[in-house]
RNA sequence: GGGCGCAUAGCUCAGCGGGAGAGCGCUCGCUUCACACGCGAGAGGUCCCUGGUUCGAUCCCAGGUGCGCCCA
């Protein structure tokens, strides 16, 4: 064994072991508890960044560690088929063969989507891992399956049956190069700089006028109303009245709104509920027509002949001037707001009334929040309990549908009749009128919609499978905080709805990792962080460890610094591994003898208590650092110098022990650091299992009593370092003492002196802490007794030194 | 605009009602027979600001300032 640990080969070596020997895999085993993680499944063409490895670290060590505690785990991999990303991918290649998807048709296109993903897709479970990642690669699924697919078709049909899904023209976010709606995950922001238009509407009664701010003076042809906040002392007059849109000069009432901000602009809004989202909320409450004068290309429609095929910009133009010659252009300024981009394309988004397909939320969200109130599904950190509850509250009707070509068709026919049959499988006639002329709908349902049965549909259903019996409902899952509402709430619903069991217990939001500078990991500015090369350098121990140890915060920075800490733990463990490897025996027994053992027995007993009570809390930061203090202060600078004179002396009790405590500490550290423990485990002598298989330590509390032993040496050592001042010490306490500290052999660094000071310091505040009558007189008497006891003990201290 | 969170040593962060802590960095000393990715010591802090509660506030409350994340 090297005197530094080198992680590359090691790594590997024991991810391929562990997989080929089967030690990942999960089977029906009625004999043991089932644990299930179904791990979020990524993006199919994506690439592995840092918010997958926190997720892989947070997971697997939970899924690590109930492995080792005897449950049958279920750590579920796969892939979701990423509806527009895909897509997009596809046809940026077709484009550079001077092809399209359209030349191509659509099932020629879907065949090049296959091949595509041969070729480039799928990347990802590599990368899984090479993190240690224990899931089932065996298992792995895709929401593409076929088997999958039917899950999908019979998800779509149960939701439909049961009246909840309808099909209406309502406003969403339209992307013009994809010609298709979008979710709001699916778009991104960006500052831009614009004009903010202050335009005048006569009164149709030509008492005067009123005045509104736009930014997108093209949608003025599209207005239905002008609204005023109720209480705007300035408009309360206007309200019921009528006024004349500009340009296409049509009477449209003033009417009185709450969502209308009487500071933005002049405070009266133009309503054009065919492109604005809250435009849309307010003229459906009114009652109010939804025109749309842009059209899916996102020129201007044909509605107003002089616009047709126009850009906005142009058209912008043609209405300002008319307004211009009209006198009705009162005021324009500059005005930087952020509008939202399409994240594949960076076109910019059209709030747009279209014709889709949607999902009644209602019904579905009271089963899931009765489940979230009363606990039976949890998110930790409990923030994000109560955040998860109002995100379903306020969920809106799901808009189900996309007009692209990659995804699940939905399993919709219409005959020339129009009438509408749905089936999970192709009909051989309309249901209605028996017409066998049925066309498909072309429109694909969302990926969240299928992601939605994930915790299921990867274990067979709809049927009846062993694998659904054994691993249903399943216990965890994690995810990013701006995944709740997108994912999890629905995940939750679908389980309730399709097996009346929620699909999990217990929800880890995990932190967001920023950049070192504090913000959001930008391609664009460089700032990102490839966890592959922090694997590369440093190993994926210490990737794993470091990740853990930052996650403490709801945002937090990533640090080179806490993943060199991982590296330094491992080749510490290391390294104390090969003290012990060389110095002791061949056996590993547990026959403590001396103090020093029992001491170290009972502190690792007592880190195993409260690393199973702190990652029972999902509370990682503090389980790394409690494993940190244990490595590195107890058992390598206390117990082992305590004991390297018995283990050089070939004392065969010490040289037992110490392997004993070592499997133990082993154990402890595998969740966190899977590989460095694996290789160490399999140099102790007489392995029958691996380390990943290994029982985890049962509770010991026959040391509990030794757990404070040494900490009269501890502080002798202190004094002894600092001011070079012996406190007497007799028995196994000053052998410690001698051993760890050799004050034979080291000099002293301080001086005598300022210890006396630091202690006549200490004398001094407890005294003036009791002096202080008040203080006596209110504080508990057990802190002022403390108190005493403190001042009594540093006064004899101080004495004991001749000050 | 709404929601959540953060402000403590040069850096990254713990602590959250009774003596300011860790890791890194810095300074000094150690070729101590596991480890220099090591061992030991040291320097370094109006615990963001202003009020309030309390015998006592980094910690609780109110207000303010700055920063970040998520969602509009």
């Amino acid at each position: 064994m090297e005197s530094l640990y080198r992680p590359q080969g090691v790594e590997e070596r024991w991810q391929r072991t562990w997989e080929e020997e089967g030690l990942y895999a999960a089977d029906p085993d009625p004999s043991r508890e089932p644990f299930v993680d179904a791990h979020p499944p990524p993006n199919v063409t994506g690439e592995l960044h840092m918010g997958h490895a926190l997720q892989l670290a947070l997971g697997d060590t939970i899924v690590r560690l109930k492995r080792m505690q005897g449950y049958n785990v279920l750590f579920q991999p796969g892939y979701d088929h990423a509806g527009i990303s895909t897509q997009n991918a596809v046809e940026k290649a077709l484009a550079a063969e001077g092809t399209s998807r359209q030349e191509l048709g659509r099932e020629a296109f879907e065949q090049r989507v296959w091949e595509w993903l041969r070729l480039y897709g799928g990347k990802i479970m590599t990368q899984f891992r090479r993190m240690g990642a224990s899931l089932d690669y065996r298992r792995e699924r895709f929401t593409m399956d076929e088997a999958y697919v039917r899950a999908v078709m019979r998800f779509f049909v149960h939701l439909y049956e049961k009246g909840w899904i309808y099909r209406d023209n309502r406003i969403i976010n339209w992307c013009p190069y994809h010609q298709t709606s979008l979710s709001d995950l699916e778009l991104v922001d960006a500052e831009v700089e614009d004009t903010l238009s202050t335009i005048r509407y006569p009164l149709a009664d030509g008492s005067g006028h009123v005045a509104i701010a736009t930014v997108r003076p093209a949608t003025i042809p599209a207005d239905v109303a002008v609204a005023v906040h109720p209480d705007d002392e300035r408009y309360r007059h206007l309200i019921g009245r009528e006024a004349i849109v500009p340009f296409v000069e049509r009477r449209v009432p003033i009417i009185a709104d709450e969502r209308v901000e009487p500071a933005f602009g002049t405070g009266a809004l133009k309503v054009t509920p065919g492109h604005d989202a809250t435009d849309f909320a307010i003229g459906r409450d009114h009652g109010l027509p939804e025109p749309a004068v842009i059209g899916p290309d996102g020129r201007m429609n044909d509605t107003v002949p002089e616009l047709a095929g126009l850009t906005q910009e142009e058209a912008a133009q043609r209405i300002l001037d008319w307004c211009r010659e009209r006198g009705l252009l009162a005021k324009q300024e500059r005005y930087r707001h952020a509008v939202p981009l399409c994240e594949r394309c960076e076109t910019r988004i059209e709030p747009l009334v279209s014709l889709q397909w949607w999902c009644r939320m209602d019904e579905l969200k009271r089963a899931a929040l009765a489940a979230l109130r009363e606990r039976r599904v949890v998110f930790h950190p409990e923030s994000q309990h109560r955040f998860a509850i109002a995100s379903l509250e306020e969920a809106p009707d799901w808009n189900i549908s996309r007009q692209i070509w990659w995804g699940h068709q939905l399993p919709i026919w219409y005959c020339p009749d129009g009438h509408v049959t749905c089936a999970e499988t192709e009909p051989d006639a309309c249901a209605e009128c028996g017409s066998s002329e049925l066309t498909r709908e072309t429109d694909v349902l969302d990926t969240w919609f299928s992601s939605a049965l994930w915790p299921f549909a990867t274990l067979g259903w709809p049927d009846e499978t062993e694998d659904l019996e054994a691993f249903y409902p399943g216990h965890l899952q994690t995810t990013a905080r701006e995944i709740i509402r997108l994912w999890e709430n629905r995940m939750i619903f679908a389980g309730l709805e399709l097996l009346g069991e929620v699909p999990f217990r217990d929800v880890i939001i995990h932190s967001t990792v920023l950049a070192p500078d504090g913000r959001r990991m930008s391609k664009s500015l460089g700032t990102g962080i490839d966890p592959l090369e922090v694997i590369e350098r440093y190993g994926a121990d210490a990737t794993r460890y470091g990740l853990l140890k930052i996650s403490s915060a709801q945002d937090v920075r990533f640090s080179y610094n806490a993943i060199e800490e991982g590296r330094r733990l491992a080749n510490k463990l290391w390294n104390a591994s090969r003290l012990l490897l060389q110095a002791a025996g061949a056996e590993v027994d547990l026959r403590p003898r001396e103090l020093e053992e029992r001491w170290i027995l009972a502190r690792i007993d007592a880190t195993r208590a409260e690393v199973e009570r702190l990652l029972g809390e999902y509370d990682f930061a503090h389980a790394v650092d409690a494993l940190y203090h244990l490595t590195f202060d107890d058992f390598c600078d206390w117990y082992l110098e305590a004991t390297k004179p018995r283990l050089y002396a070939k004392d065969a009790d010490a040289m037992a022990t110490a392997l004993a405590a070592l499997e133990r500490l082993l154990k402890l550290l595998h969740p966190v650091m899977p590989h460095v423990t694996e290789e160490i485990w399999s140099h102790l002598p007489d392995r029958e299992t691996r380390l990943i298989v290994a029982p985890w330590p049962e509770p010991d509390e026959r040391f509990a009593a030794d757990a404070d032993a040494l900490v009269r040496v501890q502080e002798a050592a202190e004094r002894f370092r600092r001011s070079g001042v012996l406190t007497p010490l007799a028995g196994d306490e000053k052998r410690i003492f001698e051993a760890v500290v050799r004050p034979d052999r080291v000099k002293a660094n301080g001086n005598v002196e300022a210890e006396r000071a630091r202690l006549r310091a200490e004398v001094e505040r407890a005294e003036r802490m009791l002096a202080n009558e008040r203080f006596v007189e209110k504080a508990p008497p057990e802190v002022v007794q403390a108190e005493r006891e403190k001042l009594e003990r540093y006064r004899r201290e101080l004495e004991a030194i001749g000050g």
